[in-house]
DNA sequence: TGTACATCAGTGAACGCGCGTTCACTGATGTAC
DNA sequence: TGTACATCAGTGAACGCGCGTTCACTGATGTAC
């Protein structure tokens, strides 16, 4: 008998062994990357067999879907806890909301290039992967928007923006950042990609017998980005 | 009969084999990804048997290592060339090598994907990609070198970079940048990496439904770009 | 120039492996009355 | 509460495929004398 509302033991089974495939997926995925992940693998380190797995994804790029939206919301779960503490204003918070990206991309390298690398190869994202994603940015752009609202952020300037620039600028700022001028939403932008620039090309081993100090380096390009961003002036 | 420092009929074959090996392969790679690049695949197009390939190359990693010096040579000759054109200056210039860069992996995406984008799994690049990579790098380098003896970049400048940052900088320096100070050094990598975040950004489909004039789009943030790399502000 | 031998390219078969997915099935859990 | 039936999880075998690499071999090209 099962109470209104209440799972079933069954479900329950059931949602403990899909979040164990998953854990197992992504433990396999740091070990092999993500284009070499296999249902069998996982199949087998969890302890059923293969056509088992079928029960729980229908298939090998559903399984991948459901990592790669796993691991935009852990990441952006990171970016937004970081963001909650508003002391310093916006050059600070930034600072803060980075490092705690950074140390995510860090911790979780493989989830990091499975959704901010080159794309699994024969992997086309579904639409299900735009939310999630959409969350990282928001912390993003709710960032420029506190600092349009306090002023700390100059919203009048002079500077204007090409136009189709412009029109691509409005579309955004009238879905997700109301107020924030065309300068600040490209200088939101530039921010932006030289962080994920940076960070990648830390993990990635670009930046391999040049930068050795790398806590020291990536702390202080955020620094500067972060004084970009608020006043247009890096140094 | 073989005349001295002419080569030999079979030594031009083979070079030639080498060649359409390595075409072959990145025009394969191209369609499957750099991950799923098969050895076998290669053989049957060019049409020997697939142990023949190993009197080319010893192994897939081997290969792979080929490809990869190719796709950073082949960018270099490029982003050179496009730096050959002195006229404007340094923002003009900079314009001209990064509109360069794109253009080049918009036209080979997945020799892009395979040099910046997330390492291949289980592959690990030996010291023989360091130089060709290097000399990409160099490019960019140069441009700050010019900018500094012409004077259009500032070099004295009150800012100082974190010890750390600095003792990194300084090595580059005395290898392969004399006379360009820390801060434009720095504000160089500022750059740099930002460049990479947005080609990296339009081609793994991270701007999608957000920009949609990709040529406005990078061209403005080069723009910007260029500014803050000669003065210190971007708009 | 001509011959004898060494070098090398390419063949074809084989080794041992792993993969994603389908399918008919057994047996356990859940539901309706 | 007890029984009959429906739903679902997991099994095991199979399909058809591709992979990297090794090895003994044939036959062509290159070299030394």
């Amino acid at each position: 008998m099962t109470a209104a509302g209440a799972t079933t033991v069954r479900a329950r089974v059931r949602a403990e062994l899909t979040q164990e495939i998953k854990d197992t997926a992504r433990r396999q995925m740091a070990e092999v990357g993500s284009s070499a992940l296999s249902l069998r693998a996982v199949a087998r380190e969890v302890g059923m067999v293969s056509s088992a797995v079928y029960r729980y994804f229908p298939s090998r790029d559903a399984l991948l879907t459901a990592l790669i939206i796993d691991a935009y919301e852990s990441l952006a779960e990171v970016a937004e806890e970081a963001a909650t503490d508003k002391r310093g204003g916006v050059t600070a918070r930034w600072l803060r909301v980075t490092r705690a990206i950074r140390r995510w991309a860090q911790a979780n390298p493989h989830d990091y290039a499975l959704i901010y690398g080159s794309p699994v190869p024969g992997y086309r994202a579904p639409e299900d992967t735009v939310p999630p994603a959409l969350r990282v940015s928001l912390v993003a752009l709710d960032l420029l928007r506190d600092g349009v609202a306090s002023g700390e952020v100059a919203a009048n300037d002079s500077s204007t923006v090409p136009r189709p620039v412009h029109v691509d600028l409005e579309r955004a700022r009238d879905q997700f950042a109301p107020d924030v001028p065309d300068h600040v939403l490209s200088r939101g932008l530039m921010v932006w990609t030289q962080m994920f620039g940076t960070i990648s090309f830390e993990l990635f081993g670009h930046l391999h017998n040049v930068i050795h100090d790398y806590d020291a380096f990536f702390d202080h390009q955020m620094r500067q980005a972060g004084r970009l961003l608020v006043s247009g002036i890096a140094d």
